[in-house]
DNA sequence: GCCAACGTTGGC
DNA sequence: GCCAACGTTGGC
């Protein structure tokens, strides 16, 4: 079974590579994604998955550290809570529409790997999160590209 | 705050 | 099923 490579945005001002670490067991559920594409890919995820964190939305913006895929796809809970930010009132019980995955924190990258190094390693051309326009919150990223980029970050646990 | 690039919604 | 209007994301 050939291990498989995502990429997972997130805005460290609601979720960092840092809480996750402070999770219990370091794991969290990626909950909130509200995109059929994102969500599809995250269906396709199985444990032992590389994630590369990413940091949105910040100053600078860029990857920030690796996780791992714990538990794959199960329904997203916040999207049948009237409470949540992420509710859904088309998500019933049978079809709940939005799934999430648990991921466990693998490594901190000591400074974070910029969105504008990784434009500039050559290593990286085509990689989705590079492409002009790009909204995606998952995307999948080949095993180089994953390797590059933890390379990159020079993780000192792992 | 701006705006490009989407994705979603809803009228027809 | 089309597509205009609208909403959102996310880099800058």
């Amino acid at each position: 079974m050939a291990r498989h490579y995502w990429l997972m945005k997130s805005e460290p001002s609601i979720f960092s590579v840092q809480d996750l670490a402070k999770k219990p067991r370091r794991t969290a559920s990626w909950d909130g994604v509200r995109n059929y594409q994102a969500r599809n890919h995250m269906m396709a995820m199985k444990k032992g998955d590389g994630v590369l964190f990413y940091h949105s939305s910040d100053d600078p913006v860029g990857v920030a550290g690796i996780a791992l895929v714990v538990k794959e796809a199960y329904p997203d809970h916040t999207a049948r809570d009237r409470k949540s930010e992420y509710y859904d009132p088309k998500a019933t019980e049978e079809k709940p529409r939005w799934f999430m995955v648990d991921v466990r924190w693998e490594a901190t990258f000591p400074d974070l790997v910029t969105l504008d190094s990784l434009r500039r390693n050559p290593k990286l051309r085509g990689m989705l999160i590079l492409r002009k326009g790009n909204r995606l919150s998952v995307t999948p990223v080949t095993a180089s590209q994953f390797a590059a980029v933890r390379a990159m970050g020079k993780p000192s646990a792992a």
